[in-house]
DNA sequence: ACAGACATTTGATCCAGATCAATGCCCGCG
DNA sequence: CGCGGGCATTGATCTGGATCAAATGTCTGT
């Protein structure tokens, strides 16, 4: 079976992406605010910056697959990155997309409960597992804050299922598109024309559609005015309200 | 809108539940190794006692809705709960069941992001939020345990998305059988004659099936000889590998 | 024991989205 | 500049589960 291949053979000891020469300065990191490096004094910043390594990833690169033992964690700093899972017969299930402030890797039996990979040329600062928890014994302020930043995603991570369980397909893309545009401006990035670095099957495979049926849905919500196909992946909102409208069953 | 009535009008002062009378010690709580309350001192269990109440909810009582104010944490102690968030139009999606050991109400943002509802007669122990909170700065320990069991819970939260985007509805009832069985044994509770204590409706809102289509389901995985139903929501699993063989669409 | 309110099951029909099948588009590369 | 390989779009058809409808089962309280 392919997929299993996948996971068993492929882990990453250092494959395509390779570790970033220039090492910039944590505290010139654009996204610290929103991870968790936020509120760190400088001492607290440079021994962080001592047990991370950065990477840089081209886009299909994987960062690690599912049931590997869970050796790090990751922070994106920059571009996007897919997690996933699959069933035995390969059909895949996207669990989540991630962005420049998001992290990644937390799983407290050892083992990845999900795959990632890179969709874009993606950044991301990794660290090695026990030694960010020794960090975290001795700073209290960093471990409260990883312990807010879990459970703010425990709370929110009831949204995806709210989107698989009981929508239609246009309003699943419709609150797609709004989820990204969200996230867009809460790392301060502009929010109308929405970056969709994603294929059209990844966005499938995380609403629970065909490749076929989310073009179809983005044809129609074009032909209804709602939204502009730009080039390049982005995609024009004409009208939050109304979207948002469509969203909810309008 | 009656979903938004719901929200708003019926908060819960101390209504139908009552504090129940005979307050058990922690020490002799039956589900203490599986929660928060794990591994503490006898003069810290003293401590977190005096913060909790206990309260007996009857089928159907709500714990908190969706958008409250994020006053209390609530730890399952027995019976059964159920958690959901609702759309504009009534449509629910059931996001989660808990049961003894299972704790809820974490959330960072000062609001509750689902509703919360006993399905049978159920015990809970309730935490007011600062109060813990206070507490969790003076036991490191126990806050270490929280921050593990939230790690745990969002690696695991994945799970139900597989189930609702990309399983049949045969395999989603088979997944959903293998799971409560899962977790009864992980509790220390008997695992095959596996109590199933919620409605079909509540299934299919879990699901993302109708209750029809559940009750079909049922019907026909009796048929298939693969379950029995027994008289009081109990579910015989016949042939746990079968079942399994199901759950991955075989 | 009985009435009433729900929950469950079963049947008949319908439709949103899957599946099968081409075609078009775009970009990197020899 | 033309070729090849993904991705995206569009069309035709099929189907799993929704919807509509009704009968049956099962607790609860009196």
């Amino acid at each position: 079976m392919a997929s299993l291949d996948l996971k068993t053979s492929r882990s990453i000891p250092e494959p395509i992406s390779r570790i970033a020469t220039l090492s910039s300065p944590c505290s010139a990191c654009s996204v610290r605010q929103l991870t968790i490096c936020a509120a760190l004094e400088e001492r607290e910043l440079s021994e962080i910056s001592a047990i991370l390594s950065r990477l840089e990833l081209e886009p299909g690169d994987p960062l690690f697959f599912e049931g590997e033992p869970a050796r790090h964690l990751f922070n994106v700093t920059a571009g996007a990155v897919k997690i996933y899972k699959l069933l035995a017969d390969g059909r895949r299930q996207m669990t989540g997309f991630l962005f420049p402030g998001d992290f990644l890797g937390l799983a407290n039996d050892e083992t990845y409960a999900y795959s990632a990979t890179a969709i874009t040329k993606t950044w991301v600062c990794r660290f090695p597992r026990g030694k960010l928890e020794n960090l975290l014994k001795r700073f209290p302020k960093m471990e409260r804050r990883l312990f807010a930043m879990a459970s703010h995603e425990l709370a929110v991570a009831q949204e995806p299922m709210l989107l698989l369980g009981r929508k239609t397909a246009r309003e699943k893309i419709a609150s797609f598109l709004l989820m990204l545009s969200g996230r867009a401006v809460r790392r301060g990035q502009t929010d109308n024309p929405v970056s969709v670095p994603m294929t059209r099957a990844d966005i499938g495979d995380y609403l629970g559609l065909t490749t076929e049926t989310v073009s179809r849905t983005f044809t129609q919500l074009r032909q209804s005015g709602m939204i502009t196909l730009l080039p390049g992946g982005k995609v024009q909102l004409n009208g939050r309200d109304r979207l948002e409208e469509v969203a909810e069953g309008g």
